[in-house]
DNA sequence: CGACGTCCCCTTTTT
DNA sequence: GGGGACGTCG
């Protein structure tokens, strides 16, 4: 076994601080490459080495099972355990095992379902056509994303206040949805959060118990959480345990999705926190780098405050390139990046951010002609794939035949007769008997009332697909499941079915490898739920890896969002322009610009030795020429640090950096294209005050976008609109 | 039932 | 510009 002293070795005064905590709650603010995750394991195996605790006294919680993955194989290379049975995963992962463990009292079915955020979809579009709402005035997405809201404010339908007919409205929705996800033995990602937290808070002896077992609790990502999570946390460590989190509310990213950094303080507060650790070193970056990465985020009010500095010296200027169109943007990366690797820069340590994915396609275009090998993340993942979702829904049904939504997947899928009248007489018998489809389905076939001869064909397939199931392993079942349905068959007949053919072959690898691996258990741990249902829970809860894996041997295109947590040589950063990247949408939202700071943040921090901020005059976006001007956070960064490759017009007198600005070509014309800044008050003789948000159009008649509030978002030609600045 | 046409909208994303 | 959703026609 290696000493404790090998353990802690090489850590930093303020790393070991945070390692070594006494058994009290704590703060620890982890800037970006300040060694966070190396904190967090070593303190799971300094806890555990030292006798504080056991590998199963504690509870480490991350976002991402991608995370999870990579504590846990830090910490078996510190530490010789068994990391098997550990309470280490994702908030939905650990959630999803209590309610498994305690099924009855949660008031589930042991085979409870997973609905994913497309299956949660469809399953909400099935309620409110039940229910004869209109979609229009209530589109489903915006539904939904009410549904998931009220969930992760912890509120049931009975709780949620509605103040309006509108919101009366969605409230019933909501309790309707509810209803059905019940009625049919299914949980969305949330249901699984607030449902653990409902049996937490009702069952005082199944709390009692994890309290006492979960002396030690670790949060990783804790700027991440939202209220839910946050209530669930403070649930499980009740008035004496530990809680460990770790955490930067600089790199707050997810604001958009119910991240509240306000946990942070109520945190320190709620748990008396006195243990405040701040990990300011970074390893990662040059000066230039990290001072120009201080320098926007400074702008941010109410941080919790913090600086990262480096030992490592200025090292390169940050290189900013104005080109003159988005193809000029692109060529000038490629360029880039050939000389780069001429330089001996591997591809695979390099990597070219955008603020949102529409940005990729004119990158990989030149990329593609440049005959640059490239990895776009983002995009599908394995089991989001349509092939895949259709040979789980039989999977599904044949695991609990009562989840509709599997059922209308695939009912007619491959065709098999059964139109959208049968369907409904199947759904119209279901409403009156108040029973699942598959219940209506098997009544009509035992009372030979068939809608159609295909659902009898259906029921039969599905009964034999049950019987052929017993005693057979995961992977026969898979490949049975899609011999039988016919889906082989169908996609063979189908010329352009070959990916498709290969990814359900994968799938039966999938499902193989997943049995033989859970004989040594490394996944969800449900031991209480068969391996069927255990495959299946994987495959919502772990839809595959979205986010890169460093090393490989090609340029790494991805959001800024994407980018969190990596770090390459050189990163490119594109589209730095107001509109994009602050992105135009964040001016309407409470803090939006704040947290749009915090993702170029981020994303300058990704960047160890060369970074480069790159922005166009004008772009196509949406069908559309636009013309942008150099994002605010452009003029963040001291000039000193920075160093303009090329600068063409300048359309803005008042730039940051001017001593770099050697060539003021057709400065003058494009200067007075813009006489409004973006972000700019003014005022409008009908529409009253207001602020540009963007210019649109061509350079002849340019049109000029303005939010004048309540009067609304006007776009108005520049030449007649007669604004003043306030 | 499926192929094709038209209309609409358009951040970021994990589970 | 382009993908997704929906509707119509063969």
């Amino acid at each position: 076994m290696q000493s404790e002293t090998n353990l802690l070795q090489g850590l930093n005064d303020k790393q070991l601080q945070a390692v070594t905590l006494p058994h009290l709650s704590a703060l620890i603010l982890a800037g970006a490459g300040s060694g966070k995750t190396r904190v967090l394991t070593t303190r799971i195996a300094w806890l555990i080495q030292t006798g504080q605790t056991s590998p199963m006294g504690l509870m480490a919680v991350t976002f991402t099972n991608k995370a999870a993955k990579e504590m846990l194989t830090r910490l078996t290379s510190m530490l010789p355990i068994n990391t098997r049975g550990m309470w280490a995963g994702t908030f939905h992962g650990l959630c999803n095992r209590m309610l498994r463990a305690h099924y009855r009292e949660a008031r589930l079915p042991s085979t409870f379902q997973i609905l994913d955020t497309a299956d949660q979809l469809s399953a909400i579009k099935r309620v409110m056509k039940a229910m004869n709402v209109d979609d229009e005035k209530y589109p489903p997405k915006q539904v939904m994303g009410y549904i998931n809201s009220c969930k992760e404010e912890g509120l049931r339908a009975e709780t949620v206040d509605a103040y309006d007919g509108h919101s009366q409205k969605l409230r019933e929705i909501y309790a309707a949805y509810d209803q059905q996800c019940n009625r049919e033995g299914v949980a969305d990602f949330a249901e699984l959060l607030l449902r653990c937290y409902e049996l937490l808070e009702r069952e005082p002896h199944i709390r009692a118990h994890y309290q006492q077992r979960f002396q030690y609790i670790l949060v990783d990502e804790f700027q991440d959480t939202n209220r839910l999570q946050y209530l669930w946390l403070k649930l499980l460590g009740g008035a004496h345990n530990s809680i460990f989190a770790v955490g930067d509310d600089d790199q707050s990213i997810y604001a958009f999705r119910g991240a509240r950094v306000g946990n942070m303080s109520d945190f320190q507060r709620d748990f008396n926190v006195q243990n405040i650790v701040k990990l300011e070193e970074n390893y990662r970056s040059h000066s230039n780098i990290l001072d120009a990465a201080n320098a926007i985020i400074t702008n941010n009010r109410n941080r919790l405050g913090k600086n990262l500095w480096t030992s490592a010296g200025k090292g390169e200027p940050i290189r900013i390139y104005e080109a003159y169109n988005d193809t000029d943007e692109a060529q000038f990366i490629v360029d880039e990046v050939n000389m780069l690797q001429k330089e001996g820069v591997p591809l695979g340590d390099m990597a070219l951010l955008y603020r949102s994915n529409a940005q990729s396609r004119i990158l990989e275009h030149t990329l593609f002609s440049a005959n640059i090998p490239y990895r776009v993340y983002g995009g599908l993942r394995f089991f989001e794939r349509a092939e895949i979702k259709h040979a789980l829904a039989y999977l599904r049904l044949i695991a609990n035949a009562n989840d509709d939504t599997a059922l209308l997947r695939i009912v007619n899928f491959p065709p098999r007769g059964i139109g959208a009248r049968g369907l409904e007489q199947l759904q119209e018998a279901a409403r009156q008997n108040e029973c699942s489809l598959w219940q209506a389905a098997t009544n009509k076939v035992g009372e030979g009332k068939l809608g159609s001869k295909g659902l009898d064909g259906f029921v039969a397939l599905i009964r034999q697909m049950v019987d052929h199931g017993y005693g057979i392993t995961l992977g026969e079942m898979a490949e049975m499941v899609i011999n039988l349905s016919g889906l082989m068959a169908h996609y063979q007949n189908d010329k352009e079915g070959e990916d498709r053919i290969e990814n359900l072959q994968e799938l039966v690898t999938a499902a193989v490898a997943f049995s033989n691996q859970s004989l040594g258990n490394h996944h969800n741990m449900d031991e209480d739920a068969d391996q069927l249902t255990q495959f299946l829970n994987h495959a919502s809860l772990e839809a595959g890896d979205h986010q890169a894996d460093v090393g490989h041997e090609a340029l790494q295109l991805m959001t800024v969002h994407a980018a969190k947590g990596l770090e390459f040589h050189s990163v490119f950063i594109g589209g730095v322009e107001e509109g994009l990247f602050p992105h135009e949408q964040a001016a309407y939202e409470n803090g939006g610009l704040e947290e749009e700071r915090r993702l170029m943040y981020v994303a300058v921090t990704r960047a160890r030795q060369r970074l480069y901020l790159t922005y166009a005059q004008s772009r196509m976006l949406h069908g559309q020429v636009r013309y942008g001007i150099a994002s605010r956070f452009i003029d963040e960064i001291p000039a000193d640090l920075t160093k303009r490759l090329n600068s063409k017009p300048v359309a803005k007198p008042y730039a940051a950096g001017g001593q770099y600005n050697a060539q003021p070509v057709q400065a003058s014309s494009a200067q007075s294209s813009y006489p409004f800044k973006i972000g700019q008050s003014v005022r409008h003789g009908k529409f009253g005050e207001g602020v540009v948000v963007s210019y649109e159009g061509n350079a002849n008649d340019l049109a000029i976008k303005v939010n004048f509030g309540s009067a609304g978002l006007k776009t108005l030609m520049l030449e007649y609109a007669k604004l003043e600045k306030i």
